[in-house]
DNA sequence: TTGACACGTTAGATTCTCCTTACGTATTAT
DNA sequence: ATAATACGTAAGGAGAATCTAACGTGTCAA
């Protein structure tokens, strides 16, 4: 009656889920550039990276600047935080249950 | 020609891209579990969980361990290393920038 | 003014995700 | 032996992602 398809990208999570759009990501750490320049560093068509930079730019991982005829594109990386986030609380869990390891084994020979 | 489709889920980026996958890591980080303790966890049906699962354990995030009737579900963390190594990349991307800006400022009054 | 350039957006095709509802199999309980 | 439990898998469908090609808009150059 209801069936569900695919969620769309709605956070930091879905929009580095794409390799494409992690090596535009990768690209803009060093540094601000231009959609011409970002298209050369990977293998699809520059349309295609326009969509890619827009579902970065959904997510809030960049943003735009006009510069004359060029639009460069600026990362925004404490946009990732949620994802650091969530692997340091998984850090916390699995330090947690070393610790219980450890006690465990020192009480039993 | 030839068009394309969505990328099949093919490494941890993928895997974590769904909140469903992300709850039920987040919940065997707490230990080993059995399907039905991890679908009470979650609001989806016990099959889908088991196809979350699945694509999971493709990925190499969580393994499988029958313990009679039950499936046990244990995590492998360290397959979130490839997370982890490319978000320390852009780092020290990121880094090396913030070293430039200052040495600029320390160069132009 | 005309042409080249940089970029976004739309249209259309294809493929994957992701859900629920059946169904099948193995194991435990009665 | 029979029933109940725990789980996976197949079937089917809605919806989203992702690509290319074509087109439109604004900017610089000649």
């Amino acid at each position: 009656m209801s069936p569900v398809g695919a969620p769309p990208i709605a956070d930091a999570f879905g929009a580095i889920a794409h390799p494409v759009r992690r090596t535009l990501v990768t690209a803009l750490a060093g540094g601000d550039k231009p959609v011409r320049e970002l298209a050369a560093v990977v293998t699809v068509s520059r349309p295609a990276v326009s969509q890619h930079l827009a579902v970065l730019r959904g997510v809030g991982l960049v943003s735009e600047e006009r510069h004359g005829r060029e639009r460069r594109y600026r990362l925004h990386p404490e946009r990732l935080d949620e994802v650091r986030t969530w692997m340091h609380a998984l850090d916390r869990f699995w330090d947690h249950r070393l610790d219980l390891l450890a006690q465990h084994l020192e009480e039993n020979p």
